[in-house]
DNA sequence: ACCATTTGACCATC
DNA sequence: GATGGTCAAATGGT
């Protein structure tokens, strides 16, 4: 890995030039373009981020307890300053904080969407700050029993900063109905519903330790019962790595989160009609929850107002800035062997893609 | 009508 | 008792 990171950095950094290229393109009055090229960013400084990270742990014999690893939230933050600072409760619940810009142009009070719907459960003036705590709880607490947990609160010293602490682990799952396309979600969990892009509730746990202990290697999870209640945000590398040697889960609802795939399903979606004002809205739970997960701004059916122009625009942009990508990936051309970034994952988990 | 958010009250911990 | 966290009725939006 520490051979093939810095080439992996090269081009994830040539792809950023040529979103920031893009963005300077960009009509400015065009919201959702604009913040849909912020998302590419962040995807692009978060998968930087954690290159750097693997450079260093490959450089380091005694990788520090950094733990980045955990990862975040790839696809919504405007950014996120990887330093959680992870801690277990006395239940043995993992918890961990985050900072993360704000996007402000999106006139958002908290940060963007982290691909997990969440439900505001309280709010409370914390002795010493100047901005409340928001306490959320997953969408799926009732119908999943998914004991995550999230904390929000503007930071003092940079308003534009937020530190999110996670508590608990993600245990809600896509059904295989939802998976199917034959499952239909109550209109909360359209509208809040989110995907987990490497959890699977399975009697057997092995891949997901696997992945776990992959993502935060000095934080093992070990114990079963504590498995059901930790959490770690869903990290793209996963699905990126996924859907590369797995085109054919493309545009099917299934996880192509956070990667250069899953901005093309998405185009895919947004640009359905391009000489339409509106973007249809989507027909299937899968699309559903993918359209909540890009916007962070806007909810399940409801739809994102653009130009026609501005889309026509970013859908040639985008696709050729895929271009290179598809070719080298169907090409087989790839100057590196199987997966781009050189692990093997599990063959099990590429199914649930 | 349904659902998410708000907000005051209540509970748990220190 | 002070503070943080959670509950649940009220409120507002769709």
């Amino acid at each position: 890995m520490d051979q093939k990171a810095p080439w992996l950095i090269k081009e994830i950094l040539q792809a950023r030039e040529l979103v920031m290229e893009l963005q300077t393109q960009l009509n400015p009055s065009s919201f959702s373009g604009n913040v849909l090229v912020t998302k590419i960013l962040s995807i692009f400084e978060t998968s930087l981020l954690v290159l750097n990270q693997v450079k260093m742990e490959s450089a380091s014999t005694t990788p520090n307890s950094s733990l980045s690893q955990f990862g975040g939230s790839p696809l919504s933050n405007c950014g996120s300053d990887f330093s959680p600072d992870v801690s277990r409760t006395r239940k043995g619940i993992v918890r961990w904080t985050e900072q993360v810009r704000g996007c402000e142009h999106t006139g958002l009070e908290g940060p963007l969407d982290d691909g997990y719907g969440w439900r505001k459960y309280g709010q409370k003036d914390i002795l010493g700050a100047k901005y409340p705590r928001a306490y959320y709880k997953c969408s799926y607490r009732n119908s999943q029993d998914c004991l995550a947990m999230k904390q929000v609160q503007r930071s003092d010293q940079n308003s534009s900063m937020f530190n999110v602490t996670y508590i608990g682990k993600h245990t809600c799952i896509e059904t295989p109905e939802l998976l199917s396309g034959q499952y239909t979600p109550n209109k909360q969990e359209q509208i809040h519903g989110h995907r987990q892009i490497y959890q699977e509730r399975r009697e057997d746990r092995s891949l997901e330790e696997t992945y776990i202990n992959f993502q935060a290697p000095t934080v093992q999870v070990s114990k079963a019962k504590d498995k059901q209640l930790e959490s770690f945000p869903s990290f793209s590398i996963y699905s990126t790595t996924t859907s590369v040697q797995q085109p054919a889960n493309i545009g099917n609802g299934l996880e192509t989160r956070g990667n250069h795939l899953m901005i093309s399903s998405m185009k895919n979606e947004m640009f359905h009609s391009p000489t339409s004002t509106h973007i249809s809205a989507p027909t299937t739970p899968g699309s559903n929850h993918r359209m909540h997960n890009f916007g962070g701004y806007h909810s399940g059916g409801e739809l994102l107002q653009t130009t026609a122009d501005s889309l026509e625009e970013l859908d040639q942009m985008i696709s050729s800035l895929l271009a290179p990508i598809a070719t080298s990936s169907a090409n087989n051309d790839h100057p590196m062997d199987g997966s781009p970034w050189g692990w093997d994952f599990p063959e099990d988990y590429s199914h649930s893609y």
